[in-house]
DNA sequence: CCTAATAGGACTAAAATGGTCCTGAATGCA
DNA sequence: TGCATTCAGGACCATTTTAGTCCTATTAGG
């Protein structure tokens, strides 16, 4: 995988790093619950091992994997696969950002008044993410072909193989 | 609203364009069935003409709008708010971009053999798609509450007001 | 105290985004 | 016919993001 990004859909994009951090998690996932060094989870994977070891940093800031410093140090998923998910994975990765809504910062727009989709968009946002709160790891690893209940998307996730591709 | 998007979540991100093409759609979807310049839709919208005639091009191509040129020309929704979905707004404003997974340049990637992740994030994204499908400008206009059927997505979008935000 | 590792940033290059502007083509009307 | 109006299609630039590299702590083992 690694997805060559440069024709995905801005909307909806997973951006590369997270892409190397699922890859990465994966690899974590896989191999029991070994720890491994940044270095050898670049060979592993095959991602650069500067980038490797940027992406390492931000999901431990995550605390989505734990590490131990100084000689025999490495890392480790912080968690099982199953409770890790794709949102978890994406905000690590893409930063602490919150969810700014206009409302937090009225009058900053402008058009506000005449307005009602503003709102709109973010509770899509807030849905979206809420879905993908249930795309877990061990999903996205294919290890686990359908989640439990709720969970949506998940549902659509796992159910079938080759989906309608747009053009 | 027109969100200030400094500090939205980068991946779920809803460009200005978009956010601004919403906002236009509204407008022709409230004003009845009337036509209105690219002028009109910049006053009443409070966007800037340029912008606001760049949004309406690509409405144009991808259909949403139906223009006609020429001294009293201008535009109309090309069809009814309730079969006008967020995924076709994204689409048309944010360019006919396929939805390109690894797999139809394989080889490229170089970390393909030991990698199933891929495929996952593109049925992820997938399967966003098809709920953002569901969810009409009539819901984003804040008209309908709640969509019919189907719409997993649409459903909790409908259903709550204040969402949890995330930090 | 020396070596193996991670933590945390600073920094750069490349790409995407938002916005403006110009030129061309269609339409209506005097 | 010819002029004013209005959309179509891009070229273009400035700013912001993203990806990626590197350097300097800090922590732990032997």
């Amino acid at each position: 995988m690694v997805l060559n990004a440069e024709r995905l859909p801005p909307m909806l994009r997973i951006s590369k790093l997270t892409d190397y951090a699922t890859v990465i998690l994966a690899r974590l996932a896989e191999e029991g619950a070994g720890q491994h060094t940044a270095v050898e989870l670049a060979e592993l994977t095959g991602i650069g091992l500067p980038t490797a070891s940027k992406v390492l940093k931000g999901l431990q800031r995550g605390g989505l994997v734990a590490s131990t410093r100084g000689a025999r140090g490495g890392y480790t998923l912080a968690r099982p696969a199953a409770a890790i998910s794709a949102v978890d994975i994406i905000d690590a990765v893409e930063g602490p950002l919150g969810l700014t809504e206009c409302a937090s910062h009225p009058g900053q727009c402008g058009l506000e008044p005449s307005c009602r989709v503003g709102r709109s968009w973010q509770r899509v946002n807030v849905a979206i993410r809420r879905a993908l709160g249930d795309v877990k790891l061990t999903q996205l690893i294919g290890r686990e072909a359908n989640a439990a209940p709720a969970a949506d998307l998940a549902v659509v996730l796992g159910s079938r193989p080759g989906l309608r591709v747009r053009s």
